[in-house]
Parts: C-alpha cells; sequence; structure tokens
DNA sequence: CGGGATCCGGATGGATACTG
DNA sequence: CAGTATCCATCCGGATCCCG
C-alpha cells in the first residue's frame, strides 16, 4: 500500500463508512454516548423512527459489533451499550461536531460552541 | 444550549451527517481529496455508479456547498473541486480511517498503517 | 466528455396493530 | 418495555439509450 491507487483499492475511509452510512446509525451511536440506553429512549427524540426500522437498526449495529445488548434478569427490560469498537467512533463524532460549529452557518453564530465543546471533550472523553 | 437536552434537539452531528449519510458522498469528497476531478474519474473505481446516480450525487454536493462544478472553456469539459468548507471535512475523513486501521480485524494485520497515516496526513494537510 | 431521460425492481421507511 | 407482523408508498439505484 505505497500509493493512492493501492490505497483506494482497499480503502479504510470507505470500510468506516459502510457501517454508519445508514439513516439512524450514527444518531443512535450519539445517543448511546450522552447515556440512552433503552429501546424507547432511542424513539424519544425520533419522531420518524419506527419500531421496526430501529429494531432493525440495533441489531446491524450489533452485528457490526459497535454495541452490545443485554437482557437483563427481570425479563423485559434491556440494555444496549458500545463496545469498544463503538467508543473507538468517538473522535469522529467529535470531528463531525465540530465540522458543523465551524462551518454552517446557523452554527456558526452560536455562542455556546465552547459550551458544546467541552460537553463532548467529557463525554467522550477526547484528548 | 446548556444541557444534553438542548444539544440532542439540535445537534451539530446530525447536520453534519445530513450532509455525508448518502451512499456515494463521502466517496466522491474523498476522491477529491485524492486529485480526482472529472465526471469520469469518480466513476472508475464504482462500477455500480450509474451516470443518473453520479449526476444527483454531485448537483446534491454543489447545492450543499461542500463542492464547486467549474465548466472550462473548451465547453464539454467540466472541473469539480472541493470549497472550503468541503475541505474542512479533513479531519472527519482522517479519522474515518484511522478508525478503521485501529479497529477492523482485516486493517489491523496491514503493516502499512504508518504509511497510510502518513499518506493521509500529506494528502489531507492535518495539524 | 458530461450528463439528461426513461424504465424498472428491490430495498427502505413509516403507520398501525399486536404480543410476551 | 421491547419488540414482531403486516401492509403500503416511496425512493433509490442500476441499466440502457440518447444528446450536445
Amino acid at each position: 500500500m505505497n500509493n493512492k491507487n493501492d490505497f483506494a483499492s482497499k480503502c479504510p475511509v470507505d470500510r468506516a463508512m459502510d457501517l454508519l452510512n445508514k439513516k439512524w446509525h450514527i444518531q443512535i451511536i450519539k445517543d448511546l454516548f450522552f447515556g440512552k440506553k433503552h429501546f424507547k429512549e432511542f424513539k424519544e427524540d425520533k419522531p420518524n423512527l419506527s419500531n421496526k426500522v430501529l429494531s432493525n437498526c440495533l441489531k446491524d449495529l450489533e452485528n457490526k459489533e459497535l454495541i452490545n445488548k443485554t437482557i437483563l434478569e427481570n425479563g423485559n427490560y434491556t440494555e444496549y451499550s458500545l463496545t469498544e469498537k463503538g467508543l473507538a467512533l468517538n473522535k469522529v463524532i467529535y470531528e463531525l461536531a465540530m465540522f458543523t460549529l465551524e462551518k454552517c452557518d446557523d452554527f456558526k453564530d452560536d455562542k455556546h460552541k465552547a459550551n458544546v465543546e467541552k460537553l463532548f471533550k467529557n463525554t467522550l472523553d477526547i484528548n
């Protein structure tokens, strides 16, 4: 892999996007970073997300080893969490947020950029 | 925007993904970072990408102000380039590549990680 | 060469109702 | 609460042909 052609033929960027390039995947991963754990919680702020789609989405993320599913003893209480691989997406998510804060007009005049940045650094444990 | 709820309701991560969450968008942006400029070049390594889809894709990226379209004098020769906003995606792309190189098994044993990293740092001018 | 027009089938998304 | 089952609309993407 010494030149751009070799690189393009087996591209790590494309590989990463294969994991994420679905409508809801990043949003769910982001929710997990911010403490959400349950099926119902993921739906709270997503009126267009139906049960079927969310269900498929969670299965797909599990197959891709980005999240874990844990069924608690009491039966009908399921928790989702990020795997180590999923947690490694923190920098990607951080850079996505920073891109918007720096380059999208309706966010640029947002005085709270510093707050958001801090929130992210804490939550995602960036350094 | 002082807490996570405010943040979630107007999320910069989601905003950034609105720009990228299409099957071919990141791949085309990546191509541009690596020097490709022409309609035909984008198709070279993407046998499944039809004219219609690529055409729509380029229009969409143009509307989102991530790329510029330049029609050269000679008439039928069109060039595409990244806008300043598009160029600002370099860190996102870099982190996507690093994620794969660190966490995807079939890339982990790749001895060329250092090379790729260097290639990216040069190409994307990261710092 | 860049890219529009058309056609088409399969995948995807969403609403709703139901279940353990 | 965490899903499954159905149904239906739409959209997406791919193939092919065409044009300036």
